[in-house]
DNA sequence: AGCACGCCGACT
DNA sequence: GTCGGCGTGCTC
């Protein structure tokens, strides 16, 4: 519910000051109060913007959180300088999350909005503007100040805040650079770090002379220019066609099916009949709004949607569990259907913002144009742009990765919370570090709204709520259109690998080979995936095995073919490639290389026809490489793609036959307490990608330990016991989800000092704690940008009271080490629920 | 996050 | 002698 009333004292006696309690996006110890001075009383109010001093010099735009009257004790507050907006621009439910995020995460409430709030809400006197050339100079609509910074705007293109300041010799700028952007004259800088292109499709329309029916039927009956271009009547009549079924036509659908030629379109647009416009797949604004819904749910669907539905009489989470290719998505749709026929508005959130371009389509063709999409890749005026229809309530459905939860929803009542085991829901590195689907869970009980999560392989976490009872649990065992579970083989590679020369066939072994050739004779894909950890390629000394590593951070170098650079991983820091070793001075460097790059020349070598591509960080670099890459993928140009984790989501096509796992070992002996969960889940999705409508898809995994009894799991697709085997270790081991993790990070550039720092750290909570602590360890990477780092891990038993005040202590402790002159520059980084 | 304040090295 | 390096403290 919104909060636009003005929450404001009317017994209030003029000679007692009201106070704001202003959040200001820094990561400041506390929130700071402000005096609001009597003229900007009725104007100030929780949600708005206010421009506040800050220091001798800087000022900032903070958001009120709270007005109240209690005078502050120990210091006397400056004056609010202005109001920046007349309407809040959040609601009290953005407030409220903040507030639970900075409690819960251990971070500021400053940094929460920071992360939360547009750049263009963000405004400080660093703050520079920028001119925008598409407002052109018309100025008239500006008054007299507007006017004077536009001129200066349009001479000198970009101004800081602080230079306005000199030319309006008024130190109240914010408000006039407000409603200067508002107006779109100018705009707030955006660092450049703005890489994402959003991807792009052609689109078919009719020409405007043709949308009416009376033209139209002229043009199809009478129109000498078609009377005789049969093929281009029949291409204009599948387009029609295509348009009333599905909306909007993108090129790509029209040719494929009616299978026209691109001449014969080319016709039809020379002709005037039809016309081609570029889009962005993400930016659906001109669609109509309408809802239409053209499919039936199978009845095991059916079955499951009704119980989600019942589920939510009296459980605020449901989880489905349903297999990969059980259609959950057109089961989210029917849902997403129900809730906005009733005005309301649903959150649909995914791990990854490359899913998004994925799923958008299907939803537009149903949606329309109540959908939009909001991620942290999205530019600035993008973002304020579905940010106001979102707490406008034009937008009805909101599409996008776990930032699309700051968005200040108005009438929420749904949020979908797609593969909800996907460890990318969590934020690793500026705070707020926040997990999106347990985020949005709580942001969910702001609003009495559901949530339904959805994973073919549950979190453990997810799947214990269910069993206990906290959550529904819906299952969905059952493909999609019959399409049966992939058969799964184990490859035990012990007997290869014995034979040292060759090393070639440890990675692909004979019978994968093998598979390969037969699915590529049938015309069939083929996927194989390599983890990276552990497996990028390297230089080491052939005489000592000596491995070159990075200056900044104790990681191994990897090289790079393509660049010949050796590059650390962590930092990013590059070198050149070495010829002599370090260590004793030999020539004998060699490259090992067990990525997929090295896999990929090895394919090649191996089927010389086929034609073989590589999906992993550096191949999907580029704009659009990653959107290229499927793209070729699904036209079939491409036989066997060799990937790392990428490949695992948002591959979802029909012909691939086989999918190869061409290391499990790396997978299974990683060292964590989740390893046999991520295995399990990793392995059981890499396999979800093989067999879908026509045949029963092969998986081939190659292991050192075929008996392992998760491999085991996968195989059989027995999601229940993994879960069963799994969950009693956790138990007896107090990990999550019978505990709460905090894990601390201590950083400083001496050695020394950090280990001191972690030891009295943990010493000082030893006496409370001492049973929940691990550590203090080094990690294996001991140093990263020039920070040595320690690392200390807190396992709590899940009591509400204990984990609040473990939390306070360690911000207690927090502050007393830095007290400490030895410590005072050592950084501590609470992060709650790692994964 | 800034920015002022303050204490040590290489320069006109 | 000074300019300026960045470590440290503080912002209602």
């Amino acid at each position: 519910m919104p909060v636009t009333e003005n929450t404001l004292f009317t017994s209030t006696s003029a000679s007692s000051s009201v106070y704001a309690e202003v959040i200001i996006p820094l990561a400041l110890p506390q929130n700071y109060t402000w005096r609001i001075p009597e003229h900007l009383q009725s104007l100030t109010s929780p949600g708005c913007r206010v421009e506040v001093n800050l220091g001798k010099q800087k000022k900032y735009a903070g958001i009120v959180k709270r007005i109240h009257s209690d005078k502050p004790e120990f210091f006397e507050p400056k004056d609010i300088l202005n109001v920046l907006d007349a309407e809040p621009v959040v609601y009290a439910e953005q407030l409220k999350l903040w507030e639970w995020m900075a409690t819960y995460y251990m971070c500021s409430e400053g940094e929460v909005m920071a992360a939360g709030l547009p750049a263009h809400f963000k405004l400080s006197s660093e703050t520079i503007v920028v001119y925008n050339e598409e407002f052109g100079d018309d100025f008239t609509n500006l008054d007299a100040e507007e006017y004077v910074v536009a001129e200066a705007l349009l001479l000198k293109k970009e101004l800081k805040l602080t230079e306005i300041q000199l030319i309006l010799d008024s130190p109240h700028v914010y408000p006039v650079v407000n409603r200067l952007i508002h107006k779109r004259v100018c705009y707030v800088w955006e660092a450049l770090k703005n890489t994402y292109a959003p991807k792009k499709e052609t689109y078919i329309l009719l020409q405007k002379a043709y949308e009416q029916e009376a033209t139209l039927a002229k043009l199809l009956n009478e129109d000498p220019k078609l009377q005789r271009a049969e093929k281009q009547m029949e291409l204009l009549l599948a387009y029609l066609h295509l348009s009333k079924t599905t909306g909007s036509v993108t090129r790509q659908a029209l040719l494929k099916k009616s299978g026209a030629s691109d001449a014969q379109l080319k016709g039809l647009i020379a002709k005037n009949i039809l016309r081609s416009e570029k889009r962005e797949v993400d930016r659906i604004q001109y669609l109509p709004k309408d809802i239409t819904i053209d499919f039936e749910l199978s009845p095991a669907q059916q079955t499951a949607y009704q119980q989600v539905k019942e589920s939510f009489t009296d459980k605020t989470v449901s989880l489905l569990h349903g297999v990969t290719s059980s259609g959950k998505t057109q089961l989210y749709i029917r849902l997403i259907e129900e809730h906005i026929k009733q005005g309301k508005q649903v959150l649909y959130m995914l791990p990854e913002i490359a899913l998004t371009s994925q799923i958008i389509r299907r939803l537009q063709k149903h949606f329309g144009g109540y959908i939009g999409v909001y991620h942290s890749k999205f530019s600035q005026n993008e973002r304020v742009e579905i940010w106001n229809k979102v707490k406008s309530g034009e937008l009805k459905i909101i599409l996008g990765a776990r930032s699309t939860l700051f968005l200040p929803f108005r009438d929420l009542s749904l949020i979908i919370c797609d593969e909800e085991h996907d460890t990318s829901y969590k934020q690793q590195e500026p705070a707020p570090r926040y997990h999106g689907r347990d985020t949005a869970i709580y942001f969910a009980s702001l609003y009495q709204a559901k949530v339904l999560l959805g994973s073919a392989t549950p979190s453990l976490e997810s799947y214990y709520n269910a069993q206990t009872g906290k959550y529904a649990l819906i299952e969905l065992n059952e493909r999609f259109g019959d399409v049966q579970m992939p058969q799964i083989q184990m490859i035990d590679i012990r007997k290869i690998e014995r034979k040292p020369n060759d090393k070639e066939k440890a990675i692909i072994t004979p019978d994968l080979a093998k598979a390969i050739e037969e699915s590529i004779a049938r015309q069939k894909q083929v996927i194989l995936f390599q983890n990276r950890r552990g497996y990028s390629p390297y230089q080491v000394c052939s005489v000592c095995n000596w491995v070159p590593k990075c200056k900044h951070c104790n990681v191994s170098l990897t090289f790079h073919k393509h660049t010949n650079q050796l590059a650390c991983h962590y930092c990013g820091s590059t070198y050149p490639p070495l010829q002599t070793c370090l260590a004793c001075g030999s020539h004998a460097f060699v490259q090992r290389n067990f990525g997929t790059e090295k896999i990929e020349e090895l394919l090649q070598e191996k089927f010389p026809k086929a034609k073989v591509a590589r999906m992993d960080i550096d191949t999907v670099r580029g704009k659009h490489a990653h959107d290229t890459l499927l793209q070729q993928f699904e036209q079939q140009r491409i036989d066997i793609l060799v990937g790392t984790q990428m490949v695992v989501k948002g591959l979802d096509f029909d012909t691939v036959a086989l999918v190869g796992i061409l290391d499990a070992d790396g997978i299974l002996n990683f060292a964590d307490f989740r390893v046999n969960e991520r295995a399990y889940q990793l392995m059981e999705q890499v396999s979800g990608r093989a067999g879908r409508r026509s045949e029963t898809g092969q998986v081939l995994i190659q292991t050192g330990q075929p008996q392992h009894p998760v491999l085991q799991y996968v195989q059989q697709h027995a999601y229940k016991k993994m879960y069963a085997d799994e969950i009693d270790k956790r138990k007896q081991f107090a990990y999550p989800p019978f505990a709460r993790i905090i894990h601390l990070n201590f950083k400083h550039k001496i050695k020394e000092v950090v280990q001191q720092a972690a030891q009295q750290f943990t010493v000082s909570l030893q006496p409370k704690y001492g049973n929940y602590l691990t550590g203090p360890a080094e990690p294996i990477i001991n140093r990263i940008r020039n920070q040595y780092i320690m690392e200390l891990l807190i396992k709590l038993p899940r009591q509400q009271q204990l984990i609040q005040e473990c939390k306070q202590d360690i911000k207690i402790q927090i502050i007393n080490l830095q007290q400490q002159q030895r410590f005072r520059s050592v950084v501590v980084i609470p992060d709650v629920d790692g994964v």
